[in-house]
DNA sequence: AGTTTTTGTTAGACTTACCTAACATTTCTG
DNA sequence: CAGAAATGTTAGGTAAGTCTAACAAAAACT
């Protein structure tokens, strides 16, 4: 039987570590308990335990007082993480026009949760929004006025009036 | 020093089961353990201490083997969550063109996660979409039609290509 | 190199929220 | 209304994931 690559199912704060610790891998030279510690707020006696865990999963590479590293298979899962996570801050920020901020922190909480379906249609409905021009403004700019002034802008008030 | 009325916050599971018991509430004459079991996927003894521990912080009203109601406070609550709950599946089904199945479970997750500033412009995100014609044909069915057929509706295209 | 500071680990405890098995109460039914 | 069936509770366990305090190793400084 063929293994479809599903991705597997990991608690939020097995996903939290995976996606702390590809992120620093970017941008530091050497992944370090203290930095887990900090960037997820947890102390440290806390990252040891999950590192510990995460090991015996075979998701992450960790000897102790060692460096930090994922194995291919926290890898995946990490990336998969991240790639939720983008889509949701982009969709959150662009499409309901939320600051980045509160974006970053619903995105931190929501990726966990969501269901493929969801997050492909936000994915379509971004695109979407990109290339279809609907009109002459873009639709996300409307959506923009109205937020920002509580009404229609003047374009959808002047088609509604001229409808009857 | 004015109390806001901020909505505290309560774990995952304690609103899970004020919003049960609200919705039970209405549909059935008395709140059953039982049906609360089934309802959380739990077995009886989780509900039992789970409605000890509401009890105790005041959510619940609730005697050995007798009725179980909320309490003003656990009520208010309970709506809060099932408002969020609404607000989240509509969004998901109508806006996003998620089947009814899928929308429904990712409000029971991401309700208990989302912030109110996300939740008030995802309701703000379908009045505007009610009300604003943006011209001919009204963005959502646009979009059902991207969704459904994985390219631009026609008048998208035309436009497009007249654009140079 | 030796000492201090920083970082990391171990040990042990706590909280939340679930479970099973056994017991108790209600409710149904003959 | 008495026994059977269904429902509810208690007792005791387990798993995640966190914490503090104490100890160990590594790094930094002089």
């Amino acid at each position: 039987m063929l293994m479809e690559k599903m991705a597997k199912k990991y608690s939020a704060s097995v996903e939290d570590y995976l996606e702390a610790i590809a992120n620093l891998h970017k941008s530091e030279k050497a992944v370090k308990v203290k930095q887990l510690s900090r960037m997820l707020n947890v102390k440290m006696p806390s990252v040891t335990a999950a590192l510990q865990k995460l090991s015996e999963e075979g998701l992450v590479v960790h000897e102790k007082y060692g460096h930090i590293e994922l194995t291919p298979e926290g890898n995946e899962a990490a990336d998969d993480v991240i790639r939720r996570h983008r889509a949701l801050s982009r969709f959150l920020a662009q499409a309901l026009g939320i600051d980045q901020k509160t974006a970053e922190e619903d995105a931190c909480k929501i990726e966990h949760v969501i269901s493929p379906l969801a997050l492909e249609r936000m994915i379509k409905f971004m695109e979407f929004v990109e290339v279809c021009p609907l009109g002459e403004a873009k639709f996300p700019q409307r959506y923009r006025y109205y937020l920002e002034h509580g009404e229609l802008p003047p374009e959808c008030l002047e088609r509604r009036s001229g409808e009857r």
